[in-house]
DNA sequence: AATTATTAAATGGATCACCCATTCAATGGA
DNA sequence: TCCATTGAATGGGTGATCCATTTAATAATT
């Protein structure tokens, strides 16, 4: 016998796992040996169980942004797990924006509203793994980036143009004051609002995607450099002519031009900035 | 004294949290009220920090897909916190599709080449929040699968197009065995494979993302009320004849005909399928 | 009575010390 | 040569314990 007073009986409650192969138990027959498919899956494991059980009720609506989970102590119980494990799906689950943890009393699990800021996550992280390039993703931003221009002329509400028209007020001040950093700070902003002015969250979450790491990489070049686009405030004066006129192939053909010419900007002397450098300096909610 | 001796000295070695206020030592004068601006940030946790330390070290590219991170007691002790700490920073980055876990010797932590299929579980969590709606989708839908018909277009390779013939062969095969859920398996094929014929994997990704809920929808519509879409292996045809010409035009008249007609399939008899149940049952890894 | 400290409880944050299951290389015998 | 055994390394998981923060209830003070 062990010195403790045996914690671990192999027989304790764990209810989880047990609920493991809902998909595996499927038409198998008796003696044949599976025919060809294999299951590609990995035995599941608790947290991911746990993951996959709050997401569900999530999906069904049990669960809304703003409602609190039982605490950390009471749902490890429930689910007939430890505390420990079930801290791993909570945290896994905060990672991913869909919960925020908040401590002392009246504290708890909050289901979050969706935090769109994710997908700028998965698409920095394909970026350091190197799953995508940054060609791809310069190309991608260029056709996204068109197809919102679009959008936008044919959806824009006019407080969305009336926030465009501020922000190149505000570019224009920027520029006049020499403040070259708030200038991209504005820059980004820009595309922000553009993103919103399509009307449509999808597509506005994959502009911002898409736009985010792009505009590191305008402020490292600005930084390092010093140097900023001339005439950007007269583009922008036009392009915003051309999107509340709706007139679509004007507002493309400038939109397409001024990403034209940032692109070369980026691209002379390259030495200057570092993809590597810039991703690994974005790690936090970057600069408000 | 406690009974136990003693196992928490507050004077213990916790590098970690001595870091964590790097930005917060800003210009703060003495007197001064800090003037507008706070800083919004929340206290960072040690397992937020190790997330963004190994994220970093992605990022810089000293950790490349295939590397092994120590295991996990070491690696514990070079950062100086406890096992279960560092465990819910890998287990919250294998979640977002970074690290593979492998048990047993010569297992560890394993760098992952990037998963593109963790855009379609931001989407699904956005559309599970209420934050997107499912007419937001479907409309970006529409418009993401023009631009990626556009670039199939210009950039289809043969090897793509013989691919996606290839599998308007089995949709075909399916349809006249009378497989309907074959079917919708062989749609969804259908898109990935158009997707990788745009020659771009940000677009493909992004094409993914806004399709993978849509094709669930399809299947749970098809297995509750048995019909499917009339003709659709002739519109198949004739798309990829278009797209074999590098007609834009028809082609993306032809996608988007078709994408109307499975609209108005999805729309009729509403009450027979739900958002939510197809939601929650889209959990793991969806049918290999 | 109003205000301000104080206290206590609940909760997440973190640690430690275990134990179990899996995996795979090394070992050794048939 | 081949196969079974063994054992160490590793992730998976547990439970007890303590710390830090937050808030509400309570007591003390003005």
């Amino acid at each position: 016998m062990p010195t403790k007073s045996s914690p671990h009986p192999s027989t304790r409650a764990r209810p989880l796992p047990a609920a493991r192969r809902e998909r595996a138990s499927d038409v198998r027959t008796a003696g044949a040996p599976a025919a060809v498919t294999f299951r590609p899956i990995h035995t599941r494991r608790a947290f991911e169980e746990i993951c996959a059980r709050i997401r569900e009720q999530l999906a069904l609506g049990v669960l809304k942004p703003g409602d609190k989970l039982p605490a950390e102590r009471d749902l490890a119980q429930q689910l007939g797990v430890s505390r420990n494990v079930l801290r791993e799906a909570l945290r896994s689950l905060e990672m991913a924006g869909v919960l925020r943890l908040q401590k002392g009393v009246k504290g708890g699990a909050f289901v979050q509203a969706g935090d769109t800021s994710r997908m700028n996550v998965v698409m920095r992280d394909m970026l350091s793994l190197g799953t995508i390039s940054v060609r791809e993703l310069s190309e991608a931003r260029v056709h996204v980036l068109e197809l919102g221009v679009r959008l936008a002329c044919a959806n824009a509400r006019q407080s969305d143009i009336e926030a465009l028209e501020a922000n190149v007020e505000r570019t224009d001040l920027a520029t006049r004051e020499g403040r070259l950093l708030d200038r991209v700070e504005c820059a980004r902003e820009f595309y922000k609002l553009l993103a919103e002015a399509s009307g449509n969250k999808v597509i506005a979450m994959i502009m911002d995607s898409v736009t985010e790491i792009h505009m590191r990489f305008v402020y490292a070049k600005v930084a390092s450099s010093g140097v900023a686009m001339a005439g950007l405030v007269e583009r922008r004066r036009k392009f915003l002519a051309a999107l509340r006129e709706r007139d679509v192939s004007a507002a493309t053909r400038l939109m397409r031009g001024h990403l034209g010419a940032v692109q070369r900007m980026l691209e002379q002397d390259p030495g200057a900035m570092s993809l590597q450098v810039a991703l690994a300096e974005m790690q936090p909610g970057m600069r408000p």
